[in-house]
Formats: structure tokens, C-alpha cells, sequence
DNA sequence: CTAGCCTTGAAG
DNA sequence: CTTCAAGGCTAG
């Protein structure tokens, strides 16, 4: 397995020159930013904490230093290096006193972080780091814009994420840190972020007690109120039982960022890096399985966020930075997992009330659901028509969209860079963050306007625009060659603005370069209009089609039996009468989904473990068998693995590995991959529109009590089309009789028991999703600060299905209490689940975030 | 760090 | 050969 030493090789044979190439998108960093210290209870629960946490407390996941500590060395490329923290400190000298002393404060940490090892950040957490100096980003005044802090290189990105598994994950932290962060954690990749090492930091720096203690398993977090550690830590980092995490009023925050995932764009670079992470790119596999954003090419061709272009031998992604050994691309970011998270929403849609809209001039939400439709527009547009733009809808010639001014800042554009048609300096602009996976944090954390003028000034909420406006992180090469054609989706994005029927491309754009434009609103319903009958659309067809992997035994158009009329008169009926919610539902649910690209990184980690952590291996599935050092304690080894690998948790989280290896550390690994699937269901939650309304700390506790239903759920839903069977990721399955020489045939049984229900209930997509949510947000727990919030939300959902499940299924009004029916056999299996694995581990197998989840059940 | 200009190189 | 989008270089 990967170890220092070569961590360290791979990082100093990365290019240098590139800065950064390795650098994972801002967001991804911010993911981890969320994480969050305990130190400064800021107001509101102000996630500025939320980066400290990353740095000082947070054990990686994984518990590995070493992956962060190598992360630091390379990783940090320039910011850790410029990092001195004095040059730092000089720059900012301009600032306000008191702004300026928060800043440098926050500055000082971060050059300890560089210095000590990268820290994650995230854009969130940045954020929230002045403020939890005690700035008050809001009031800051537009000075405070100039004292931005750049966060760059991550820690995170470079570290790989395998690497760290492998290599760490004897020493497993115990994650009690905070659940807090469990958000944070889950979606980003904390892992590698959390530099334990790191925290050295001047600021005082809280090392989990784990730290040292490679066994952190075995570290019990002081316990609050709340047994789960996760909570505990969340509580103590907030006295007074503020909300650590997400405190910020930023929709950005830290937390914000955590679940949110950004969402449908993973980060692209962090996909192409980590296997586990999700891509930053809008297109992110995610985006593209749903197709959520685009008509025409629902898959895109290159679900890798990043662009690789010429395919990249195996870890010859990023070059140096690492991909470790063989893994290849993904892994270097990967572990952690999920990194990155990215902090770009692609879909999503500002959660936060703050309405923070980051991007330009205040109506970054609206611009930012603009990007959806207009995404989805332009993405029906021909690729690269020479020339002309592909058939715009408003018959936009190439000429004119490159007169019109750039969408970003208002600027002459030169060209389609990244998806947009964008002037050269946001061209640069888009290019150096991604590339050296730069981490801004808008000091005032509010969408600052993006001119020519103003656009030096916030980095942070420029590269925000820049990815509302459709900039494509996938577009970014992770390879860096140059020259040739780009082969990512949608090769012609027009910008949302100029997308707009409502106006004229001049108008659009340069209503799209005006920050304040005022025609926003009704370019934006009407986009998002037309977004929603597109939707509608695909709805239908995979009403009607729908066979992904968990085909749809009875779709609704077959349900539907009252609908007899012609065939597109139903549908459109059908598609009429998906309540919103359930399609606001479904729109996100690609978040929950792992593409094959996604699948393949994920397993590709497997190849380093069987091998000892050489990079020989190609493939995941072939690997383990071919294991030449495989020895006597293999076999046990292999049993225990196989036990593992047909844990019903594992599998219905879609982690399975071909069982093959020998090497220990694919635990490790599925335990990584475990928590990666957890990551995905942080980002899906956080897009969720009825919990993303939630509060952070309501959030984390309903996701702690269902993370085990949801996984469960979505494999038992996963198999009903294979009766018999639990089908687990990648075709493989396990029958009954399989469970049973693993002692695992209670669990097994009640899934398959579950699944025929399903069956039987011929539950479609729709309800499916809708049952998750309600399943999530289960309000019976006493630690909800508010429950009747929660139960709210849940009654939404109730009523959605059930108006659903009438409108489709007028047959058997009864489908929607037999839906219900099914959650306590939901949750019965999952406890079992849960305590068959706990006990599976207890031999010390590590489980990360999945056993610090186990660990904080009550 | 920014941004303008240059170099590449696949596609047409 | 021409396009043109992506990366590289470098003065400011």
C-alpha cells in the first residue's frame, strides 16, 4: 500500500510549474473547511469554527497524517509556500484594524496550515473564518473585499484518498469530531483535509485525541448529551448549543457547503482526482446520469468532471499530484474523500434563505437556476458547430455571442472557454483556480458584484459567477495537455443570459454582466419554465423507460392504469401530476447516484490494495486474484473480507469489491468507500429542497438516524428486479444462501423480504425518492432542535407521495400507506445491519466515518 | 495574482 | 491548412 515515501515521490514528481495543476477546486477545499473546530463559538453557530475544526480536530476519516502531511509538502504548491506568514500578513495591512486583524488572524492560520500541512478549506469555511474572528462579514464594507483570502491549494486535493486509507487507516482517528462535520465530512473530503499535523497553527489547534492514537476506534469522544460522537462534537464545539457547522449566514458556509455538494457539480477536478470525490463540474457523472441539466446529451461522454483528455494512464492523472500509485487519477484526491466537496452547487439551489447568492450582484440564485435551464438549453445545442453556435434558441450567431460582453464580468469576450463564451481574463481567471485548486473566501461572504472593474477584487465570488454563468470545471484539463479540441459536454454553453428568449443576446449579456440585473427574475421563471417542462419531459421518458440500475419493475405509465388516453396525452398528464416537491425530489436525485465512472474510480483503489499498493493493477475486478504476495493469513483475511464485502451496509451502500483481495486494507478501502457513498448522501441531502431548509444541526442528527434506512433502502429498491437477491454494486448480487455462510442471512432476509415488497407495491422512482426523504426526515428523535420543523417537512413529503401515488396509482389507493408500511421494517433491518457490523469490525477493521456513525448510534 | 498574448494540437 | 479552445508564459 501507499506509504509516505511514496506519497512524498509522487508529489515531488508532480510539476511544480503548473502550481497547482494538482490543485483541487476551491470548493472542493471548502468542503473540508466545514469541518470545524470547536474553538470560537461565533454567533449563530457561525461556521467559522467550522475551519478551524477541519485543520485542528478533524482526523481524517481515514486517520491517516500521512496523506495530508505529503499533501503539505506538495500539495500546498504556492499558497503553502507563500505562505510564510509574514509576507501574508504584509499584504494585508490595508485592511480596517479590526477586519484586518481578524483577517490575519484567519491568515496567520491558514499560513500555519501551509506551513504545517494544507489545510482543507472550503469555500464555506473560509467564509466562516472571519467571521468567526468576529468579523462581521457583513459589515466589512467592501474593503474587506480586497483583503480576500485566498486559500489555495488544498491539502486535501493532493492527498490521495487511498493513499491516506491505506496508509492511515490503522491509525484511524476516530472522527468524534463532529458530526458537525459529518456534513462537512461526509461531502467533503475531509479526510485528507484534516491534517492533523497540520493544526499546529498558531492557532491553537485542537488535536483530536485520536490523533495519536492510532486506535482511534477505539476512542470514545467525550459524550455530551448525545451519545453519537459525532453530535458530542457539534456540541462542544458550540457551547451553548449553537450549531457549530454551519453558522454562517453565508448560503455558502461552511455547511452550506458540506451537504450541499456542491451538488451536482462535483468537483471536476476532485472526481478526476479522487475517486471517491465528487466531481466538481457541473456535468459532474452525477449531473450527467441524471441529465438533470442537460436534454440532449444526457450522458455526457465525459462524466469525469475533469476532462481527460488523452487518456491518462493510470495515475498519470494530475501528474504529481498524486495520484498514488497506480490508482490513478482518482486517487489522490480521493479519500477523503470526497474531498472536495465541491463547493459549486450545480443544481443546487442556494439552500440557504440568506439568499445568499453568491455570484453577481445579488441574484446569484436566480442566475444560478437560470444556469440550470440554460444548461440544459444549450447543452441541446450542437456542439461546436463551426462557426455558428449551434442553433441557439434565440438563433444567436458565434459572432454575435462573442460581441456581447462577457457574462462574468462585462468584459470583451475572446472566445468559448469552458463552456461559456467568457473574456480571456476569466478565461485565466477560471483556469489558475481550478488548475491550482485555489480556495477563495469572500471576506464579506455575500455575492460581491463581478465587473471589469470590481472583478480583481473578489476572487471568491467571481469564480462563483463563473460557475453560475456555466464554466465547467470538467473543461479544465487534469493532464494539462494543450491543443486539440475539448471533448467535455456541451461543448457550446451559451450564457444563461444570453439564453434568454425574453431578451435580446446583447441585452441578455449585458444583463448578465450587470450584476443587478432587474430582468433576472423574469428571464429566470421563464427559464425556469422551460427547464421544468424539460424535465417534465425526461420525466416521462424515464417514467415510461426507466430501467436504470434499479429498473423500475412497474413505472408509472404502467401503473397508470386510469390513463388509457393516447400515449403522449398520458404522459403529459402523468408529468402534470408529479407534485413539485416530488420533482424537486427527483431532480437531485442524481446526487444519490454513482456513475460508472464514479463506480470505477471507486474501485480502483482496490487494484493499489491488492497489490500491495503497486500500481500494476488495472482493474479492480481482476485484482486481488492475481495477488502474488498473497500469503497464509490471506485466507482469513479473505473470509473476513468476504464477510465484509456482503455486509448488507456495505453492499446496500453500493460498495462491494470483488472480494478478490487479500490485502487488509481493502476494509479500509470499502470503509472509504462507505464513506464516500455517505458523502453523496450528504450532498443529496443538502440539495434536498425540503432539508436543505433544515437547520445544520437538525440536519446532521435526522442524517445520523437514517444514513443506515436510506442505504438500505436504495439497495432493497436497487433489487427488485432480481428476486432472490440483494443486488449490490456492479451486478454483483448475494442470494439468501450466500448470506447465510456469512452469517449475515437475518439482514440478507429481511432486505429480500423488503424488496419483494417493493415488489409486490410496484414502487416507481418517484415514490422512491419520496420515501427516502420521508425516511430522512424522520422526526421522532428527541435531539431535534426543531422537531416540528422537521415533522413539517416530513408532512410535505407525505403529502407529495400520497398525491402521487393517487394520481398514478388510482387503482390501489392503498399503495401509499403500504408505502409506509414499509419503514419499520426499514428500520428493524437496518439495526440489524448496523449491529452485524459493528461486530464485524470489532476485530479493528476500520469504518471511518461509517464506523463513527455506527459508534454515534444510540 | 492578473490578463494579454503565445503555443499546441485535435478536428474539420 | 484553418479553427479554436486549452495550456503556458510573463510583464505589470
Amino acid at each position: 500500500m501507499p506509504n509516505m515515501s511514496s506519497i512524498k515521490a509522487e508529489q515531488q514528481s508532480a510539476p511544480m510549474g503548473g502550481t497547482g495543476s494538482y490543485q483541487l477546486p476551491v470548493n472542493m477545499c471548502t468542503s473540508s473547511s466545514a469541518t470545524t473546530t470547536t474553538t470560537t463559538p461565533s454567533r449563530h453557530n457561525v461556521s467559522v469554527t467550522n475551519i478551524k475544526c477541519e485543520l485542528e480536530e478533524l482526523p481524517t476519516p481515514n486517520g491517516n497524517l500521512v496523506p495530508v502531511i505529503a499533501n503539505y509538502n506538495h500539495g500546498s504548491l504556492r499558497i503553502p509556500l507563500s505562505g510564510q506568514p509574514h509576507n501574508q500578513q504584509d499584504q494585508e495591512e490595508s485592511d480596517s484594524e479590526a477586519e484586518l486583524t481578524n483577517i490575519e488572524n484567519l491568515k496567520v492560520r491558514r499560513r500555519a496550515a501551509d506551513k504545517n500541512g494544507p489545510r482543507p478549506m472550503s469555500w464555506e469555511g473560509e467564509l466562516s473564518e472571519p467571521e468567526e474572528n468576529g468579523v462581521s462579514a457583513g459589515s466589512g464594507g467592501a474593503e474587506l473585499m480586497e483583503t480576500e483570502t485566498v486559500i489555495k491549494s488544498e491539502v486535501c486535493a493532493t492527498s490521495t484518498p487511498i493513499q491516506a486509507a491505506s496508509t492511515t487507516c490503522p491509525t484511524m482517528q476516530p472522527i468524534k469530531t463532529e458530526l458537525d462535520n459529518i456534513a462537512g465530512e461526509l461531502q467533503h473530503p475531509r479526510s485528507n483535509a484534516y491534517p492533523v499535523s497540520s493544526c499546529n497553527g498558531p492557532a491553537k489547534l485542537k488535536l483530536a485525541p485520536t490523533q495519536s492514537d492510532p486506535i482511534n476506534l477505539k476512542y470514545e469522544p467525550p459524550l455530551g448529551d448525545n451519545n453519537s460522537p459525532l453530535l458530542t462534537t457539534r456540541n462542544k464545539s458550540n457551547s451553548g448549543g449553537h450549531l457549530p457547522l454551519p453558522a454562517n449566514p453565508s448560503p455558502d458556509s461552511a455547511i452550506h457547503s458540506v451537504y450541499t455538494h456542491s451538488s451536482p457539480s462535483q468537483s471536476p477536478l476532485t472526481s478526476r482526482h479522487a475517486p471517491y470525490t465528487p466531481s466538481l463540474s457541473r456535468n459532474n457523472s452525477d449531473a450527467s446520469h441524471s441529465s438533470c441539466y442537460s436534454y440532449s446529451s444526457e450522458f455526457s461522454p465525459t462524466h469525469s468532471p475533469i476532462q481527460a483528455r488523452h487518456a491518462p494512464p493510470a495515475g498519470s492523472m494530475y501528474p504529481g499530484s498524486g495520484s498514488a500509485g497506480g490508482n490513478g487519477a482518482g486517487s489522490s484526491y480521493g479519500n477523503g474523500v470526497h474531498h472536495h466537496g465541491m463547493l459549486y452547487r450545480p443544481l443546487k439551489v442556494e439552500a440557504s434563505s440568506t439568499g445568499g447568492s453568491v455570484g453577481g450582484g445579488g441574484s446569484c440564485s436566480q442566475e444560478s437556476a437560470q444556469n440550470l435551464s440554460m444548461d440544459s438549453a444549450s447543452s441541446a445545442m450542437d456542439p461546436l458547430g463551426s462557426g455558428s453556435l449551434p442553433a441557439s434558441p434565440a438563433g444567436i450567431s458565434r459572432q454575435q455571442l462573442i460581441n456581447s460582453p462577457c457574462p462574468i464580468c462585462g468584459d470583451k469576450i475572446s472566445g468559448f472557454h469552458y463552456g461559456i463564451f467568457s473574456c480571456e481574463s476569466c478565461k485565466g481567471f477560471f483556469k489558475r483556480t481550478v488548475q491550482n485548486r485555489k480556495n477563495y473566501v469572500c471576506v464579506r461572504g455575500g455575492p460581491c458584484q463581478v465587473s471589469i472593474s470590481t472583478r480583481k477584487k473578489c476572487p471568491a465570488c467571481r469564480f462563483e459567477k463563473c460557475l453560475q454563468k456555466g464554466m465547467k470545471l470538467e473543461a479544465i484539463r487534469e493532464d494539462r495537455t494543450r491543443g486539440g479540441r475539448s471533448t467535455y459536454q456541451c461543448s457550446y454553453t451559451l450564457p444563461n443570459s444570453m439564453l434568454s428568449p425574453l431578451l435580446s443576446p446583447d441585452q441578455a449579456a449585458a444583463a448578465a454582466a450587470a450584476a443587478s440585473s432587474v430582468n433576472h427574475q423574469h428571464q429566470h421563471q421563464h427559464q425556469h419554465q422551460q427547464h421544468h417542462q424539460h424535465q417534465q419531459q425526461r420525466l416521462q421518458q424515464q417514467m415510461n423507460g426507466y430501467s436504470g440500475s434499479t429498473s423500475l419493475p412497474a413505472s408509472p405509465s404502467l401503473g397508470g392504469a386510469s390513463i388509457k388516453t393516447e400515449e403522449n396525452d398520458a404522459k403529459t398528464l402523468r408529468a402534470s401530476s408529479i407534485p413539485t416537491l416530488l420533482q424537486e425530489i427527483m431532480d437531485v436525485e442524481h446526487l444519490w447516484q454513482y456513475t460508472d465512472a464514479e463506480l470505477a474510480r471507486i474501485n480502483q483503489p482496490l487494484s493499489a490494495f491488492a497489490t500491495g499498493g503497486s500500481s500494476s493493477s488495472s482493474s479492480s475486478s481482476s485484482v486481488a486474484s492475481t495477488a502474488p504476495h498473497q500469503n497464509h493469513q490471506q485466507q482469513q483475511q479473505q473470509q473476513h473480507q468476504q464477510q465484509q464485502l456482503t455486509n448488507p451496509l456495505l453492499a446496500s451502500a453500493g460498495l462491494s469489491s470483488n472480494g478478490e483481495n487479500a490485502n487488509p486494507d481493502l476494509i479500509a478501502h470499502l470503509c472509504n468507500v462507505a464513506d464516500h457513498r455517505l458523502y453523496k448522501i450528504v450532498k443529496w441531502c443538502k440539495s434536498l429542497p425540503l432539508f436543505k431548509n433544515i437547520s445544520i444541526d437538525d440536519q446532521i442528527c435526522l442524517l445520523i438516524n437514517s444514513w443506515c434506512e436510506l442505504l438500505l433502502f436504495s439497495c432493497c429498491f436497487r433489487s427488485i428486479d432480481t428476486p432472490g437477491e440483494i443486488k449490490m454494486s456492479q451486478g454483483r448480487k448475494i442470494t439468501l444462501s450466500q448470506a447465510k455462510t456469512n452469517g449475515l442471512q437475518t439482514c440478507i432476509e429481511r432486505m429480500l423480504n423488503l424488496t419483494d415488497h417493493l415488489r409486490r407495491l410496484r414502487v416507481d422512482r418517484y415514490e422512491y425518492v419520496a420515501m427516502k426523504v420521508i425516511v430522512l426526515l424522520q422526526s421522532d428523535t428527541t435531539e431535534l432542535h426543531e422537531a416540528v420543523k422537521v415533522r413539517e417537512c416530513q408532512e410535505k413529503a407525505l403529502q407529495g407521495l400520497q398525491a402521487y401515488t393517487l394520481a398514478h396509482y388510482p387503482d390501489t389507493p392503498s399503495k401509499f400507506g403500504e408505502l409506509l408500511l414499509r419503514i419499520p421494517d426499514l428500520q428493524r433491518t437496518c439495526q440489524l445491519g448496523k449491529e452485524m457490523l459493528t461486530i464485524k469490525t470489532r476485530d479493528g477493521a476500520d469504518f471511518n466515518l461509517l464506523m463513527e456513525l455506527l459508534r454515534g448510534e444510540h
